[in-house]
DNA sequence: GTCTATACTAGGATAGAC
DNA sequence: GTCTATCCTAGTATAGAC
């Protein structure tokens, strides 16, 4: 009897892979030791893609659809809170950047790990890069803030710094801080008294 | 006549290793690489560095040299100032995250090629996180904050945010923003009636 | 026909001999 | 400073199990 193909080949292949490339890099990762873990053949790794390339670009669509849901899942409770939302998303950031084993966001690493511009992981990191900037924007914006830009540069700012931080000193460092910090950005910049003083 | 040692040999390998690790990444960079941008032997690289991870260990703390005469260059103009200085140090940070190719900080980068806390990069990279901490620790305490910790904490998420979002965004993304930022984080931990409302 | 397993090429890396 | 040995990884091709 002929083998059924395998539909979930693609998605088995990218969850031993993200895996692994969360965990130790890319560059550090070699697609042997994908099949080893997987226990699959070459052919089927490279008859889903092509190159080495090709599946860390898949990665990374698969971070940024993850990060997707994952900050959907945080902000859907507060439909009608843009401001509640933006403290949110600085909350799970935070939670995430002190999880035990913490490496960073895996788009700003596999950006540092491929500085080459003509990698296809470039434009998949800049398109994320552009999408947080629009969030935050946009979620200021329907805040009320009166300088939207201006808030939403702040918080990508304790993003970023959470996320970096978080990877370096995990919990004993300043991502924690970053919610309180974030909460206050946001209230001073909806007071109508004008802000900080 | 036998030929003198160089007694440069080490800081113009180490030269030419920064520039290129800088640039690339070091999981990118050959040894051959330098060797042929240097015009050097193998054997003159072999004996000043054994090994590539000791290589790389150099160049980190090369980094952390490099990183602490920056400041220190930014913070001296104000010697009875620490608050000045610590928004100093923002501005400084921000200048070389919005520079043109800026990759982000070469020792975070290392940090997270390198995940393997065995490799002699890790403590080094510790260290200056440590350091960076402890410096803003000693400014926010020394410029009478009433909570240093907490200025020290969010000062430390502005500058870890604009080096990150600077190698991701350049000049568009929000760095420039940590100016300011920093400017009203600093003014308001030290305004007496307690800070932003 | 689909998968696993393996043998193989080519290139680049570390390392060291001379 | 050149030249060689050894290893590792990407990628291809082939053989065989189900």
């Amino acid at each position: 009897m002929a083998r059924r193909p395998d539909p979930d080949a693609r998605q088995r292949i990218l969850d031993t892979a993200t895996r692994l490339f969360d965990t130790y890099g890319v560059h550090a990762v070699g697609l042997q030791q994908i099949i080893d873990e997987l226990g699959c053949g070459k052919n089927l790794l490279y008859r889903e893609f092509a190159t080495k390339d090709d599946l860390v670009a898949a990665y990374l669509q698969r971070c940024r659809s993850t990060w997707s849901s994952i900050i959907e899942q945080s902000t859907s409770p507060l439909p009608d809170d843009p401001a509640g939302q933006l403290v949110a998303i600085v909350r799970t950031t935070v939670e995430h950047a002190t999880a035990p084993g913490y490496r960073g966001c895996p788009v700003h690493n596999a950006y540092a790990e491929f500085p080459n511009a003509t990698h296809p992981a470039h434009p998949i990191a800049v398109e994320h890069f552009a999408a947080v900037q629009d969030l935050l924007f946009d979620l200021a914006k329907r805040a009320g803030a009166a300088d939207p830009k201006a808030l939403a540069d702040r918080l990508a700012l304790i993003i970023d710094g959470a996320n970096t931080n978080g990877a370096a000193l995990g919990a004993q460092g300043s991502a924690f801080a970053a919610i309180a910090f974030a909460e206050d950005v946001v209230r001073a910049a909806l007071d109508p008294r004008g802000a900080i003083h």
